[in-house]
DNA sequence: AAACTGTTCAACCGCGTGACC
DNA sequence: AGGTCACGCGGTTGAACAGTT
Protein backbone atom coordinates (compact mmCIF):
# COMPACT_ATOMS: atom_id res chain seq x y z
CA UNK A 1 0.00 0.00 0.00
CA UNK A 2 2.03 2.71 -1.28
CA UNK A 3 1.82 6.57 -1.21
CA UNK A 4 -0.08 8.18 -3.64
CA UNK A 5 2.10 10.46 -5.10
CA UNK A 6 1.48 14.31 -4.15
CA UNK A 7 0.80 15.35 -8.05
CA UNK A 8 1.16 13.85 -11.23
CA UNK A 9 5.03 14.41 -12.46
CA UNK A 10 4.92 14.45 -15.57
CA UNK A 11 2.01 17.08 -15.30
CA UNK A 12 3.97 19.57 -13.54
CA UNK A 13 7.06 21.85 -13.92
CA UNK A 14 10.40 21.26 -12.11
CA UNK A 15 12.78 23.70 -11.75
CA UNK A 16 13.49 27.18 -11.41
CA UNK A 17 10.76 29.26 -11.02
CA UNK A 18 10.07 31.80 -12.86
CA UNK A 19 8.97 35.59 -12.18
CA UNK A 20 5.48 34.82 -13.82
CA UNK A 21 4.99 32.09 -11.75
CA UNK A 22 6.01 33.82 -8.59
CA UNK A 23 3.48 36.47 -9.16
CA UNK A 24 1.07 34.21 -9.91
CA UNK A 25 1.90 32.67 -6.66
CA UNK A 26 1.98 35.48 -4.75
CA UNK A 27 -1.14 36.83 -5.92
CA UNK A 28 -3.24 33.94 -5.28
CA UNK A 29 -2.22 33.77 -1.54
CA UNK A 30 -2.61 37.35 -1.01
CA UNK A 31 -5.85 36.57 -2.27
CA UNK A 32 -7.24 33.19 -0.83
CA UNK A 33 -4.40 32.35 1.20
CA UNK A 34 -2.61 29.17 0.75
CA UNK A 35 -5.41 26.99 2.19
CA UNK A 36 -4.55 23.75 0.80
CA UNK A 37 -1.50 23.20 -1.11
CA UNK A 38 -2.02 20.16 -3.14
CA UNK A 39 -5.22 22.09 -4.99
CA UNK A 40 -3.32 25.49 -4.78
CA UNK A 41 -1.18 24.74 -8.26
CA UNK A 42 -4.42 24.03 -9.56
CA UNK A 43 -6.59 26.63 -8.45
CA UNK A 44 -3.94 29.09 -8.96
CA UNK A 45 -3.18 28.03 -12.67
CA UNK A 46 -0.11 27.13 -12.06
CA UNK A 47 2.18 23.99 -13.28
CA UNK A 48 3.67 23.36 -10.34
CA UNK A 49 3.41 20.73 -7.30
CA UNK A 50 2.19 22.02 -4.45
CA UNK A 51 4.92 20.92 -2.70
CA UNK A 52 7.30 23.03 -4.95
CA UNK A 53 4.63 25.79 -4.35
CA UNK A 54 4.78 26.07 -0.33
CA UNK A 55 8.89 25.59 -0.56
CA UNK A 56 8.60 28.50 -2.95
CA UNK A 57 6.54 30.56 -0.52
CA UNK A 58 8.22 29.62 2.68
CA UNK A 59 11.67 30.50 1.37
CA UNK A 60 11.31 33.00 -1.11
CA UNK A 61 8.38 34.49 -1.80
CA UNK A 62 6.94 35.12 1.88
CA UNK A 63 6.99 38.89 3.16
CA UNK A 64 8.14 38.54 6.03
CA UNK A 65 11.71 37.29 5.18
CA UNK A 66 14.99 38.29 5.93
CA UNK A 67 17.32 38.78 2.57
CA UNK A 68 21.27 39.56 3.20
CA UNK A 69 24.07 38.65 4.63
CA UNK A 70 23.83 36.53 8.40
CA UNK A 71 24.92 39.38 10.88
CA UNK A 72 27.59 38.36 13.66
CA UNK A 73 25.10 38.37 15.97
CA UNK A 74 22.77 35.94 13.65
CA UNK A 75 25.96 33.63 13.09
CA UNK A 76 26.64 33.12 16.39
CA UNK A 77 23.22 32.24 17.35
CA UNK A 78 23.11 29.85 14.29
CA UNK A 79 26.51 28.43 15.82
CA UNK A 80 24.53 28.42 19.77
CA UNK A 81 21.72 26.45 18.54
CA UNK A 82 23.08 24.28 16.19
CA UNK A 83 25.17 23.19 19.11
CA UNK A 84 22.36 22.55 21.11
CA UNK A 85 19.45 21.71 18.73
CA UNK A 86 21.70 19.87 16.50
CA UNK A 87 20.51 19.77 12.51
CA UNK A 88 16.94 21.05 13.58
CA UNK A 89 16.95 23.87 11.02
CA UNK A 90 13.43 24.53 11.76
CA UNK A 91 13.32 24.79 15.38
CA UNK A 92 16.76 27.09 14.74
CA UNK A 93 14.71 28.97 11.96
CA UNK A 94 11.74 29.67 15.02
CA UNK A 95 14.51 31.43 16.84
CA UNK A 96 15.30 33.91 13.63
CA UNK A 97 12.42 35.85 12.26
CA UNK A 98 12.82 36.31 8.78
CA UNK A 99 15.32 33.72 8.22
CA UNK A 100 14.61 30.31 6.89
CA UNK A 101 15.30 26.94 7.48
CA UNK A 102 16.76 26.55 3.87
CA UNK A 103 18.35 29.60 4.24
CA UNK A 104 19.94 28.81 7.58
CA UNK A 105 20.98 24.65 6.76
CA UNK A 106 22.56 26.06 3.20
CA UNK A 107 24.44 28.80 5.20
CA UNK A 108 25.48 25.96 8.07
CA UNK A 109 26.69 24.04 5.38
CA UNK A 110 28.42 26.32 3.40
CA UNK A 111 30.06 28.14 6.06
CA UNK A 112 29.97 27.32 9.14
CA UNK A 113 30.58 23.82 9.42
CA UNK A 114 33.79 24.05 7.06
CA UNK A 115 35.19 26.64 9.68
CA UNK A 116 34.62 24.60 12.64
CA UNK A 117 35.83 21.41 11.14
CA UNK A 118 39.31 23.25 10.07
CA UNK A 119 41.95 24.20 11.98
CA UNK A 120 43.21 27.78 11.60
CA UNK A 121 46.32 27.65 10.29
CA UNK A 122 46.92 31.47 12.57
CA UNK A 123 44.49 33.43 13.91
CA UNK A 124 42.91 36.30 12.18
CA UNK A 125 44.24 38.71 14.45
CA UNK A 126 46.80 40.35 12.81
CA UNK A 127 45.30 41.28 9.48
CA UNK A 128 42.85 43.35 10.59
CA UNK A 129 43.58 47.02 9.50
CA UNK A 130 41.55 50.04 11.11
CA UNK A 131 41.36 53.11 8.14
CA UNK A 132 43.97 55.94 10.29
CA UNK A 133 47.48 55.33 11.97
CA UNK A 134 47.48 51.64 12.93
CA UNK A 135 49.28 52.04 16.16
CA UNK A 136 46.51 54.90 17.63
CA UNK A 137 44.18 53.32 20.38
CA UNK A 138 41.76 53.18 18.44
CA UNK A 139 42.67 51.27 16.09
CA UNK A 140 44.52 49.03 18.25
CA UNK A 141 41.52 48.13 20.41
CA UNK A 142 39.39 47.98 17.42
CA UNK A 143 41.60 45.43 16.32
CA UNK A 144 41.98 43.93 19.55
CA UNK A 145 37.94 43.66 19.80
CA UNK A 146 37.20 42.21 16.48
CA UNK A 147 40.09 39.91 17.13
CA UNK A 148 38.34 38.87 20.25
CA UNK A 149 34.84 38.35 18.73
CA UNK A 150 36.02 35.51 16.28
CA UNK A 151 37.92 33.97 18.91
CA UNK A 152 35.10 34.25 21.47
CA UNK A 153 32.37 32.85 18.28
CA UNK A 154 34.67 29.83 17.56
CA UNK A 155 35.19 29.32 21.10
CA UNK A 156 31.64 29.15 21.54
CA UNK A 157 30.99 27.16 18.90
CA UNK A 158 33.00 24.65 19.76
CA UNK A 159 31.61 24.54 23.47
CA UNK A 160 28.55 24.42 22.57
CA UNK A 161 29.08 21.67 20.18
CA UNK A 162 29.93 19.40 23.43
CA UNK A 163 26.93 18.04 25.46
CA UNK A 164 26.33 18.69 28.76
CA UNK A 165 29.01 17.09 31.04
CA UNK A 166 30.81 15.81 28.03
CA UNK A 167 33.48 19.14 28.19
CA UNK A 168 35.45 17.46 31.11
CA UNK A 169 35.28 14.33 29.54
CA UNK A 170 37.03 16.19 26.39
CA UNK A 171 39.71 17.96 28.14
CA UNK A 172 41.74 16.87 25.14
CA UNK A 173 39.82 18.52 22.75
CA UNK A 174 40.60 22.14 24.83
CA UNK A 175 44.53 20.95 24.74
CA UNK A 176 44.30 21.04 20.83
CA UNK A 177 41.98 23.10 19.68
CA UNK A 178 43.11 26.76 19.19
CA UNK A 179 40.25 28.78 19.95
CA UNK A 180 38.94 26.26 23.09
CA UNK A 181 43.20 27.04 24.25
CA UNK A 182 42.70 31.01 23.78
CA UNK A 183 39.51 30.60 25.69
CA UNK A 184 40.63 29.17 28.56
CA UNK A 185 44.33 30.55 28.41
CA UNK A 186 44.66 33.90 31.09
CA UNK A 187 44.53 35.89 28.06
CA UNK A 188 41.18 34.84 27.64
CA UNK A 189 39.81 35.08 30.72
CA UNK A 190 41.31 38.54 31.26
CA UNK A 191 38.35 39.37 28.60
CA UNK A 192 35.89 37.41 29.34
CA UNK A 193 36.52 39.39 32.95
CA UNK A 194 36.31 42.58 30.92
CA UNK A 195 33.41 41.79 29.37
CA UNK A 196 31.31 40.76 32.63
CA UNK A 197 33.02 43.68 34.35
CA UNK A 198 31.20 46.26 31.51
CA UNK A 199 28.25 44.05 31.93
CA UNK A 200 28.21 44.89 35.31
CA UNK A 201 28.93 47.98 35.67
CA UNK A 202 26.52 49.34 33.19
CA UNK A 203 23.30 48.71 35.49
CA UNK A 204 20.21 47.95 33.32
CA UNK A 205 22.31 47.11 30.64
CA UNK A 206 23.31 43.51 31.59
CA UNK A 207 21.31 41.94 29.42
CA UNK A 208 22.98 42.87 26.32
CA UNK A 209 24.94 39.74 25.09
CA UNK A 210 28.90 40.01 24.78
CA UNK A 211 28.34 39.42 20.81
CA UNK A 212 26.68 42.88 20.56
CA UNK A 213 28.46 44.46 23.41
CA UNK A 214 31.99 43.72 21.35
CA UNK A 215 29.78 43.99 17.85
CA UNK A 216 28.99 47.37 18.73
CA UNK A 217 32.53 48.06 19.71
CA UNK A 218 33.78 47.21 16.03
CA UNK A 219 31.93 49.69 14.63
CA UNK A 220 34.39 51.66 15.91
CA UNK A 221 37.10 50.87 13.71
CA UNK A 222 35.60 51.36 10.88
CA UNK A 223 34.64 54.99 10.12
CA UNK A 224 37.21 57.63 9.61
CA UNK A 225 38.26 58.28 11.96
CA UNK A 226 40.78 60.98 13.38
CA UNK A 227 43.17 59.80 15.31
CA UNK A 228 44.04 63.10 16.30
CA UNK A 229 41.08 64.21 17.80
CA UNK A 230 40.81 60.41 19.26
CA UNK A 231 43.99 61.46 20.87
CA UNK A 232 43.03 64.39 22.60
CA UNK A 233 39.81 63.08 23.68
CA UNK A 234 40.93 59.48 24.93
CA UNK A 235 41.84 59.47 28.39
CA UNK A 236 44.67 57.46 29.70
CA UNK A 237 45.10 55.58 32.48
CA UNK A 238 47.97 54.24 34.31
CA UNK A 239 47.97 50.27 33.47
CA UNK A 240 49.35 48.43 36.85
CA UNK A 241 50.35 44.45 37.54
CA UNK A 242 46.48 43.87 37.44
CA UNK A 243 46.78 43.56 33.85
CA UNK A 244 49.05 40.49 34.30
CA UNK A 245 47.34 37.53 32.38
CA UNK A 246 46.58 40.02 29.61
CA UNK A 247 49.24 40.23 27.04
CA UNK A 248 50.60 43.36 24.96
CA UNK A 249 52.19 41.59 22.24
CA UNK A 250 53.80 43.50 19.56
CA UNK A 251 52.12 43.66 15.75
CA UNK A 252 52.88 41.02 13.73
CA UNK A 253 54.86 42.27 10.26
CA UNK A 254 51.19 41.12 8.35
CA UNK A 255 49.43 43.15 11.12
CA UNK A 256 48.70 46.30 8.33
CA UNK A 257 47.57 42.77 5.65
CA UNK A 258 44.09 43.27 4.79
CA UNK A 259 42.25 41.69 1.78
CA UNK A 260 40.30 44.44 0.80
CA UNK A 261 37.61 46.76 1.66
CA UNK A 262 34.82 47.71 -0.08
CA UNK A 263 31.46 50.26 0.56
CA UNK A 264 28.17 48.83 1.81
CA UNK A 265 25.27 51.21 2.32
CA UNK A 266 26.00 53.05 5.59
CA UNK A 267 29.38 52.14 6.13
CA UNK A 268 32.75 50.26 4.84
CA UNK A 269 32.63 46.49 5.12
CA UNK A 270 36.70 45.21 5.76
CA UNK A 271 37.74 41.69 4.68
CA UNK A 272 40.84 40.30 6.34
CA UNK A 273 41.87 36.74 5.77
CA UNK A 274 43.68 34.61 8.46
CA UNK A 275 41.34 31.49 8.77
CA UNK A 276 40.47 29.28 6.06
CA UNK A 277 38.56 31.49 4.14
CA UNK A 278 38.30 35.29 3.43
CA UNK A 279 35.59 36.81 5.37
CA UNK A 280 33.46 39.80 5.90
CA UNK A 281 34.56 41.39 9.80
CA UNK A 282 31.89 43.40 9.76
CA UNK A 283 33.52 46.28 10.45
CA UNK A 284 30.55 47.39 9.01
CA UNK A 285 29.25 50.54 10.54
CA UNK A 286 30.58 53.85 9.45
CA UNK A 287 30.64 56.10 12.55
CA UNK A 288 29.11 59.33 10.94
CA UNK A 289 29.41 61.71 14.65
CA UNK A 290 32.67 62.00 15.78
CA UNK A 291 30.45 62.59 19.01
CA UNK A 292 29.51 59.24 19.50
CA UNK A 293 32.51 57.77 18.33
CA UNK A 294 34.46 59.80 21.45
CA UNK A 295 31.85 58.62 23.31
CA UNK A 296 31.63 55.28 23.01
CA UNK A 297 35.81 55.35 22.76
CA UNK A 298 35.72 57.01 26.07
CA UNK A 299 33.94 53.68 27.54
CA UNK A 300 35.80 51.51 25.53
CA UNK A 301 39.31 52.97 26.85
CA UNK A 302 38.48 52.59 30.44
CA UNK A 303 38.46 49.01 29.76
CA UNK A 304 41.40 49.15 26.94
CA UNK A 305 43.94 50.23 29.49
CA UNK A 306 43.97 46.85 30.50
CA UNK A 307 43.46 43.64 28.53
CA UNK A 308 41.70 45.11 25.77
CA UNK A 309 45.13 47.09 24.57
CA UNK A 310 46.45 44.08 25.08
CA UNK A 311 45.10 40.79 23.39
CA UNK A 312 45.49 38.96 20.14
CA UNK A 313 48.83 40.91 18.68
CA UNK A 314 50.21 37.99 18.67
CA UNK A 315 53.46 36.98 17.32
CA UNK A 316 55.17 34.15 15.32
CA UNK A 317 53.57 32.10 12.98
CA UNK A 318 50.73 30.23 14.20
CA UNK A 319 49.92 32.82 16.91
CA UNK A 320 49.11 30.51 19.84
CA UNK A 321 53.00 29.59 20.17
CA UNK A 322 52.86 31.03 23.96
CA UNK A 323 50.02 28.74 24.80
CA UNK A 324 52.78 25.86 24.42
CA UNK A 325 55.31 27.34 26.56
CA UNK A 326 54.66 26.67 30.38
CA UNK A 327 57.40 28.51 30.99
CA UNK A 328 57.23 31.89 33.10
CA UNK A 329 58.84 33.75 30.49
CA UNK A 330 55.25 34.38 28.63
CA UNK A 331 54.22 35.72 32.34
CA UNK A 332 57.32 38.08 32.72
CA UNK A 333 57.04 39.05 29.31
CA UNK A 334 53.00 40.17 29.94
CA UNK A 335 54.40 41.80 33.49
CA UNK A 336 56.92 43.98 31.43
CA UNK A 337 54.70 45.00 29.12
CA UNK A 338 52.09 45.99 31.93
CA UNK A 339 54.70 48.03 34.08
C1' DA B 1 39.28 33.77 -24.16
C1' DA B 2 38.41 29.24 -22.90
C1' DA B 3 38.48 25.47 -19.88
C1' DC B 4 38.38 23.93 -15.49
C1' DT B 5 37.30 23.99 -10.53
C1' DG B 6 35.02 25.47 -6.48
C1' DT B 7 31.10 27.64 -4.19
C1' DT B 8 26.50 28.96 -3.38
C1' DC B 9 21.79 28.33 -2.83
C1' DA B 10 17.16 27.34 -4.80
C1' DA B 11 14.72 23.44 -5.50
C1' DC B 12 13.80 18.58 -5.22
C1' DC B 13 13.15 14.10 -2.92
C1' DG B 14 11.85 10.89 0.44
C1' DC B 15 10.49 10.13 5.00
C1' DG B 16 8.12 10.94 9.54
C1' DT B 17 4.11 12.40 11.73
C1' DG B 18 -0.42 13.90 12.94
C1' DA B 19 -5.15 14.42 11.41
C1' DC B 20 -8.92 12.53 9.38
C1' DC B 21 -12.03 9.02 7.70
C1' DA C 1 -7.34 -0.13 13.97
C1' DG C 2 -5.67 0.74 9.82
C1' DG C 3 -5.38 3.34 5.51
C1' DT C 4 -4.89 7.74 3.33
C1' DC C 5 -3.87 12.46 3.05
C1' DA C 6 -1.40 16.64 3.82
C1' DC C 7 2.21 18.89 5.63
C1' DG C 8 6.77 19.85 7.31
C1' DC C 9 11.41 18.54 7.80
C1' DG C 10 16.25 17.37 6.71
C1' DG C 11 19.37 15.60 3.27
C1' DT C 12 20.79 16.00 -1.31
C1' DT C 13 21.20 17.69 -5.99
C1' DG C 14 22.38 20.48 -9.73
C1' DA C 15 22.28 24.96 -12.21
C1' DA C 16 24.34 29.29 -12.03
C1' DC C 17 27.95 31.94 -10.89
C1' DA C 18 32.76 33.22 -9.43
C1' DG C 19 37.42 32.45 -9.34
C1' DT C 20 41.58 30.34 -11.12
C1' DT C 21 44.67 28.42 -14.45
Amino acid sequence: MGRTPCCDKDEVKKGAWSSEEDQILFDYINKHGHGSWRTLPKNAGLLRCGKSCRLRWTNYLRPDIKRGPFTPDEEATIVRLQGELGNKWAAIASHMPGRTDNEIKNFWNTHLKKRLSTPPPALPSTNIKIEGDSSSPLATTTRHIAQWESTRVEAEARLSSLRPGQQQQQQHKFDQDYYLKLWNSDIGKSFRDINKVQKDGRGGGGCESSTSQASSLTKLGSGSVDDDTLATTTPTTTMTKTCSAAATIKRSASSEAIHHQHEVEGGLCYYYEGMEETKPCHLDVMMSSSDSITSTTNEFTNYSDTALKQLLDIPGGSGMDFLEDESDDFINFLDLRCV
